[in-house]
DNA sequence: TATTTAGACTAACAATCGTTAGTTTTGTTA
DNA sequence: TAACAAAACTAACGATTGTTAGTCTAAATA
């Protein structure tokens, strides 16, 4: 499946879009007149605006899967797990923090694609518990409730992109190593 | 400004479709089936669309603003603040988890109020920010970058709304004595 | 019982939506 | 330069949008 570089174009674009405003407050044609053509001419390089939408959110949804296999697979502590996971959302949320929001906002108007994205987002979240409950088997973590410790994790790391983008490449290169601190402080056990 | 019964009930509906699909992706149509009547008759109780959502957002927004005046003024540590700010979120977030999912999603598509509610955003932040760095002057807590902190704090704190009504009610009792652990033991100065 | 009123209705509006068909322009290759 | 392909264009479609005007009905009030 290649893809041309005007059609990366309209993804950039629709990417920013669809974050400052929404992907159903979006026209096809604001989307055409940020690129500076016609809306119709949109389709000679995409077969509908829900394809863009699909495209954006498989992009980061697949990247988040593919991480979580590699980390999975390692054969390192569960806290080194998770270490590494707080990396991976902020490289994915520094690189690509309009594709992190939409996925985050606008998931639900999928229609094709909305089962196999449920299916990964799934999938990840399940592994992240499961790491966490073999760092409490391991008594590397202290035995708060799984759900409770998986939630304060994620809800932080899935907000990354509105955080992000307001500070500097060095204050990205400080957070990666401030927020495992904070995250992981409160739950491992001395 | 009065509210009647049957315009409460509109705002209720509209609370849950908004939040299952997102303001713009629900007509009045929409809104109207749900109430079993045409969506003309919607216009005896309401002005607008856009006074729904307004409505919804402002009855949210300005909870945590009184909260927030609140606990600033109790004369207690900044700890102890703390822990009561976690406390207010987990009220607001049982009590209106549609309103508190559509604050965080759809404030943009506010109009009339989009600067107020902007405003008491900023001052929301900003005081919970303040907090922070009194907790920190104080010696209470550890000296991490407050930024860091406050993110982390309120990301978790406004997604509450995702998690607590997958809970029953005896959970969100623990959720209140396990979350204050969770996210202060980390900072916290012993 | 007569009057008022709240709240539903039908019908329609102008605007905008995503998309398609058919055509023209532009730039590259033979 | 002729031929071709990529990518733009114009024009229009049927559906849906929020909203308004005017009307009817049923219940509350006088």
């Amino acid at each position: 499946m290649k893809v041309t570089d005007r059609k990366l174009e309209i993804l950039r674009h629709a990417a920013r879009l669809f974050r400052e405003k929404g992907y159903r407050a979006v026209s096809m044609r604001d989307l055409a007149d940020a690129l500076d053509i016609k809306a119709s001419s949109l389709y000679n390089h995409i077969q509908s605006k829900e394809e863009i939408l699909s495209s954006i959110i498989l992009e980061v949804a697949e990247e988040y899967a593919k991480g979580m296999q590699r980390i999975q697979d390692e054969n390192i502590s569960s806290i080194d797990k998770l270490k590494k996971l707080i990396t991976l959302h902020i490289q994915i949320a520094s690189k690509n923090s309009n594709g992190m929001a939409i996925v985050q906002k606008d998931w639900m108007h999928l229609e094709e694609d909305l089962a196999y994205y449920k299916q990964l987002r799934r999938d990840y979240e399940s592994k992240f518990h499961q790491i966490i409950e073999e760092g409490k088997a391991n008594k590397e973590l202290r035995s708060a409730h799984t759900e409770t410790i998986a939630f304060n994790l994620l809800s932080t790391l899935n907000t990354l992109y509105l955080w992000i983008p307001k500070k500097s490449n060095l204050d990205v290169a400080q957070l990666k190593v401030e927020l495992p601190l904070l995250l992981l402080s409160g739950i491992q056990e001395d």
